[in-house]
DNA sequence: TATGAATGAGATTTCATTCAT
DNA sequence: CATGAATGAAATCTCATTCAT
């Protein structure tokens, strides 16, 4: 003779509408950038009142915070689910055509550098996006040390990581920058240039 | 033999306001990014008075535009500079160290990833960065030809330029995730990654 | 029986805030014209914050055209009273002198010339000014044709409009040149003059 | 052997410089308003810089005086060329389509609802506004007085005079409201309707 | 939980006016 | 006489945030 509780799923219900908001804020910060988007804006977009998005954020700033962290937190559930793959392939280079797609990806692009151009000048931004690297550092290091043919030192493999990743970085900028660029012929040659970095 | 210009400093003069401003304006922008930003604060630091800051320039955006322009330009004249060293040197990969220190700089990366997010909404700006980005573009293919065991085809020359940028374009993005970065190791794995890229 | 509203007052509301603003706009507006009055004033004697008021207007020339529209508005209305009246009367052009007082009316006559003037120059108040004219000109016909002796071809009728009109409108312009002038003879001869027109 | 006068004709040329930016400010006022038309506008279209329109006028207020006090000017040098031509005609008031023209064309009409709105908030243009209302008055009066058949009490002659002034001036309110008027129609009962007034 | 009315500071832009040259 | 650089106040409009309901 349970009553029901009172209040249990409220939580649930909370992420939920936390969520709402974040949906439309990481649309909305993509299409007019952190400081082009009101919350008004983002009010209408998330179906909810403005008065309301409040109950959940402290204020903008906290909703930028937690698309940054989301945003992050995507880039390395993409890692985790590559390490998952790698498990099985042999040929692990061979697999970035999927990665490549995503750096090119224009509004991906977009947002990544709303966010990079905020770490340059908000310091909790800023924090919450080295945390992000050097996460991401450690689980890259670790899928790297598993394909490499030797024992690589730490500091070899740290520089392996972010060679490899300015690359993926890179690739970012020109999904702004040269959005006509042959994918195809790139991803031939960030293979072939992959290969020459784990193998060196 | 006397040659008082005649009246060579009216637009001289015009022109040192203008980049009074713009001088400011590339301080400024690069702290508080575009939007965060005030005319106010822009006459300031720029030491004149708001309204005349518009006798030089239309609107705010014309000051944008102005600032991207001139911070590309720059970027072309560093490539320059470049051609012209690379004619004296046998091993041009060698000569990167500049380069790297640029990338990794701190304020010049703000200021890269200001343009690039304001580009990513900004048609008319995605314009001058898309222009600028042909013009290196070929640049650097000459360059990169130059340097060439064997003759290339436009494409995989277009390919190498592109990726070859990319790792640059990616090391900024460490200047702002991941500022304690190893840069002596880091520019010996560049060097070999361009010397594999340029023979491939 | 209770028949409380359910929510009749939430536009009801509004409806009271808008009129709010209006009323304080008609005043401000005849005393320094469209322009001449500030939203800052406007906020000030509507007792509402400038922000506020963007609630309700769009723009400062979306407050310029509804005062307008209900400035022309109240002229119809006056003119809808009129036919009343008219049903009962046989003497009808004796009532004017309340007509008369209207048009001499110094910030009626104010209110008018600056929609005059606005609508010079403004092609959204030419419209609305241009519609309620032909919505006047109907109605202040179908108050002639009732009161004709003779049956009158449309374009006689519209002529005689447009006279008797006139002679209105040249009231008010008196109101502001010519203040001091004798209403009560005034009244005589436009009753002597429109009686002459109408039975032309 | 007179020697040549130093400054003779600089009067003159100081007139034709204000002449000049009255010109300019003729037009721009109508086109734009008072307030709507700027020193700069006015310097543009006058074809002088900004400062030196102030060597000819103390502020843009003086420039407004001036202006509607030369279009009013303009009003009484066109009664008097009216009261040239009386003196040779014997059936007068079929000459009215000049008037009626003139009443009726926009840009003038734009340019007197201006000054009106003006003058029910410029103390100073109210004055000038009343003053030209009282020449104007006294010199239709005098033409009135000579084609009437009778003797007239000031107060009549007076009367008839702001009636007719109104039908005139209402017909402006028409250049603005009402654009598509039939004037043929108009003009003829417009004379029949003063031939009632002057015969009263 | 949910709304949206309300505020007031601050942003961009314009403009009459002054002044050194 | 003539210019236009320079100023600073003020205008319109936006927006993050609060609060009564």
């Amino acid at each position: 003779m349970s009553h029901t509780p009172i209040q249990p799923d409220e939580p649930e219900r909370a992420q939920q509408r936390r969520n709402q908001v974040l949906d439309a804020a990481s649309e909305c910060f993509r299409r007019n950038g952190f400081h082009g988007c009101s919350m008004a804006q983002l009010a209408k977009e998330s179906g909810m009142s403005v008065g309301h998005i409040y109950h959940y954020f402290a204020n903008k700033e906290a909703i930028i915070d937690a698309i940054v962290k989301r945003d992050l937190r995507e880039c390395l559930d993409a890692i985790d689910q590559l390490m998952q793959k790698r498990k099985q392939l042999t040929d692990w280079p061979l697999d970035i055509a999927e990665h490549v797609d995503n750096a090119l990806n224009f509004k991906n692009a977009a947002l990544q550098f709303e966010i990079l151009a905020e770490a340059a000048r908000n310091p909790k931004v800023a924090e919450i996006v080295h945390e992000a690297h050097l996460h991401a550092r450690t689980k890259v290091s670790e899928l790297i040390a598993m394909g490499s043919p030797k024992p690589l030192t730490p500091e070899m493999l740290g520089n392996k990581v972010e060679v490899i990743g300015a690359l993926f970085d890179g690739l970012m900028v020109r999904a702004i920058r040269y959005p006509e660029i042959n994918k195809a012929a790139l991803i031939e040659m960030m293979q072939s240039t992959m290969r020459h970095i784990l193998d060196a």
